[in-house]
DNA sequence: CTCGACTCCTGCTGGC
DNA sequence: TGCCAGCAGGAGTCGA
């Protein structure tokens, strides 16, 4: 799933796309995805003017002209694919049924493509979720924040406000490993699997320290981390796993540069020497895999 | 309060 | 080559 950067990723092709647009039509396909589809949605979306977007943790949010703002989430799986109207989709990363072929003829519909909006300007965007965890929801525009999957999130990790004391404020009393504390979107918002392994091989932090014993030198280095990850992923368009692409179609890098994720058994590049490393390991904490390497993660 | 287990779903990978 | 168990980026809910 998508994490931050990803969301960022897909965020901006969203704007670059959409903005300005009237939506001319919108179609459900289904009556939900986690959750049921607001009442009317795609009614609601038509005849809508895209004003902007923002972001807020893997929420992206776009906002209308004299309608309720349109909260998003990807889930785990979904993406965002646009192309111009009579136009082939946009070729498609690791999934065969989608890549268009040279001619742009006979491409078979898009498989668990599930709203599709249709703009004055000639775009076409879809929604696509083959695991469905993702949502939509509407959300007044004077109380985006309010909303109930919002309201309880904590600060966006690459704003100022995000310092050393406010995420030593938040883990205290936290008697949690601190992977599962950075993964609580109460605590920071937008991290997920992948960035908090990172993150906290950069820092230089054991995943199962409890969070409690975090505040300190290392709480001072794993604040910088965070925001180094997250905005060196953003600058590289974001991470592409199985079932990613950015709005625009292009791909991210990132993934060429995990230090540690899904890289059981190589050896890491902090420690010193060809076989100074005792190699990258693999734990499950709270259901979900971790990578680190156990000697420079303390 | 706080925490871990469970749950929702489909698709891909790896081992046999 | 084919089959199937296991695992995957999220996160709300429930029970202890």
């Amino acid at each position: 799933m998508p994490e931050l950067p990803e969301v960022e990723t897909v965020m901006r092709g969203l704007d670059a796309v959409l903005t300005g647009e009237v939506i001319r039509t919108a179609e459900t396909r289904r009556d939900g995805l986690r959750w049921p589809f607001p009442n009317g949605m795609a009614a609601a979306l038509q005849g809508a003017r895209v004003e902007g977007f923002r972001r807020r943790g893997k929420y992206m949010l776009m906002r209308l002209a004299d309608r309720p703002t349109l909260l998003i989430h990807l889930g785990m799986s979904g993406r965002m694919v646009a192309r111009r109207l009579g136009a082939p989709p946009v070729p498609s990363l690791g999934r065969q049924g989608a890549a268009s072929d040279a001619r742009g003829h006979n491409n078979p519909p898009e498989a668990h493509e599930h709203v599709v909006l249709e703009t004055e300007g000639g775009w076409r965007v879809g929604f696509v979720d083959p695991r469905r965890f993702g949502c939509m929801d509407f959300a007044p525009r004077e109380a985006e924040d309010s909303h109930p999957l919002l309201a309880g999130m904590g600060p966006e990790p690459l704003e100022e406000a995000f310092d050393v004391a406010v995420l030593e404020a938040a883990l205290a009393g936290r008697r949690t490993p601190i992977k599962a504390a950075l993964l609580d979107q109460r605590i920071v918002a937008g991290l997920g699997n992948i960035y908090v392994c990172e993150a906290l091989f950069r820092a230089e932090i054991a995943p199962t320290r409890l969070a409690t014993t975090v505040p300190g030198p290392d709480a001072a280095r794993l604040v910088p981390a965070i925001k180094a990850v997250l905005a060196e992923a953003i600058a590289a368009g974001g991470s592409s796993l199985r079932d990613y692409v950015r709005a625009d179609g292009e791909v991210g890098f990132f993934q060429e540069r995990f230090d540690v994720y899904d890289r059981e058994g190589q050896p890491c590049r902090l420690c010193p020497g060809p076989d100074g490393c005792p190699g990258i390991a693999r734990l499950v904490q709270s259901g979900r895999s971790t990578f680190y390497c156990p000697q420079t993660q303390r």
